[in-house]
DNA sequence: TCCATACTTCCATTATTATCGAATTGAATG
DNA sequence: CATTCAATTCGATAATAATGGAAGTATGGA
């Protein structure tokens, strides 16, 4: 992940409804939810929250699938493990610092840790 | 963290300029910099960056002390691995996840983890 | 094929943000 | 206390984002 999409990312989720939308989405897990459940729950106009959910999707935060008449929108935890491993990246990067970066998965309960090398020097 | 301060803080950082002046605080360290040495850097117009840096600090990732005639600003660590935290705490909340939570200290050189009770179920 | 459902796109309005020249504040120095 | 240096605040302008009513698109069923 680069400079422009951080941006992009941290901009899709530095929106109080986005925020919420996301959230929302990352507790539901892969199943995802439709957007008239999503807008039900968080109460949201029809087309501000297609508006919001465009942005997050754009982001690479969430993804969509079809079900009949639903569109089923789902956490991309890809996305957000990248954007914290691009905001981790960036910290810890002197000398005589250590860092851990998270990376989430839902489906298969495991921790995936990169970065493990500490140079723990000072 | 609650929301409204997690908004605030992803929106600080997702602004080219900003994102590029907070990872130039990270990677200095507790010392900071004086803004002149931002803006040579960076190169951005003073008043430019005064509005971002204003920004970052009332967003509460970083802070400033006086040297003389100038103005250090460094990065607030703690604000930063508050949102982490905010970040990963909404992740992985269901049943069958499991996250770390990535704490950074630049002075110190040791990992914290909060959160380490994994009910890997499933 | 006609209708209802589930969303999205269009569009206009309003609000917020970014930028930088010019004026200002605050601290050090002769 | 006048001058310089370092940075901020002011103010005007331009650009971007959020919101929701009305109209449009895709799907499934009678």
């Amino acid at each position: 992940m680069e400079t422009t999409s951080a941006v992009s990312a941290l901009g899709a989720l530095a929106q109080e409804h986005r925020l919420e939308i996301f959230r929302l989405l990352v507790r539901t897990g892969a199943g995802g939810l439709p957007v008239g459940d999503i807008a039900e729950k968080l109460t949201i106009a029809a087309p501000t929250l297609s508006f919001h959910l465009a942005q997050l999707k754009h982001a690479g935060l969430i993804h969509v699938r079809r079900d009949g008449r639903s569109l089923i929108y789902a956490a991309n935890y890809d996305g957000m493990n990248g954007l914290m491993e691009f905001l981790t990246e960036n910290c810890c990067r002197e000398d005589g610092r250590v860092c851990t970066v998270p990376l989430c998965d839902p489906t298969e309960a495991r921790i995936v840790r990169k970065k493990p090398k500490m140079k723990t020097k000072q």
